[in-house]
DNA sequence: TATTGTTATACTCTATAACTATA
DNA sequence: TATAGTTATAGAGTATAACAATA
């Protein structure tokens, strides 16, 4: 069982993460918006994704993704089809610019990572990834705890 | 020695965190914006700091800093006092209110995460803990050695 | 002359609401 | 009527540059 102790030293831990993260990708070679580098990434590892899917992936307004694919799409770094089974929707996938480009910015960063951990044995990072893997599971099921039973207030938004 | 493939998966679940942090922030019961949220988490936690400790700490600009600090102190969660060694800088630390505020919403935090970790053992914890402050601290000491050593084109500031 | 902090301005990201077109 | 996506608008967060006061 987590004590209140050592859940308050991993707080603070995971916090930092958020600016390691933030000075990786504001140091990043890419000539567009970290949100839109962020969707690239996405479709890269996912393949292609509706804009919904993308709104939910994110947690974000579908109106954001909207403006976002736009971008990308005048940028000629994604494409959209229709859904062929459904005409209200579409489905956005990296154009050949994108695929390109999405490719030398994870090549980027994963040498960057490579230089960071120079002196961390390749089990170590993977027992960190197995880690913080389990704790997003954690998390998420938690989450589907709460939507389930909602005892507490509400999802309470715009607190 | 660090392979491409276990960096790679760390990538995602370093961008992962990401995700998580913004979901609690977002449901936490603070009738303020999430920026001067986190400045006075980092209040508490340090004790009183100069604007530009802040700046630093968060690696944001002065006069963003400097907006959230008059914002939380027309709300009177912190209090400004003069530096005595240097009539330029100022002092930020919490008011009473903003030490209560603080204090509650970390409380919430922690019992939030302790839920979310309520099957990992507390060794399991720390010991995520502790990779992740030994990943930060590689993070910075590169950082540092590509500071001294600039063979990089620069910072790449606003790329 | 350099540094601490402020103000003015503009850009990025996001949310809300009103809209369209399909289902 | 419900849903997928768009557009308009507003708010939060940040960076840049010009500035004041002090070192």
């Amino acid at each position: 069982m987590a004590s209140e102790d050592s859940c308050a030293e991993l707080l603070v831990r995971l916090s930092d993460m958020g600016s390691v993260m933030k000075a990786v990708k504001r140091d990043l070679p890419f000539t567009g918006s970290r949100a839109g580098l962020t969707l690239l990434v996405a479709l890269g590892r996912c393949g292609p994704l509706r804009m919904g899917e993308l709104a939910e992936m994110f947690e974000i307004d579908q109106s954001v993704i909207s403006r976002h694919v736009a971008d990308l799409e005048e940028r000629r770094l994604v494409e959209r089809t229709p859904n062929p089974r459904d005409g209200r929707s579409w489905y956005v996938r990296l154009a050949p610019d994108g695929k390109r480009v999405t490719e030398e910015l994870l090549t980027h960063v994963r040498h960057l990572l490579a230089s960071t951990l120079d002196d961390w044995t390749d089990e170590e990072i993977i027992e960190l990834s197995g880690l913080l893997a389990r704790f997003r599971t954690s998390f998420d099921a938690r989450r589907a705890r709460v939507a389930h039973n909602p005892r507490t207030p509400h999802p309470a938004k715009g607190l």
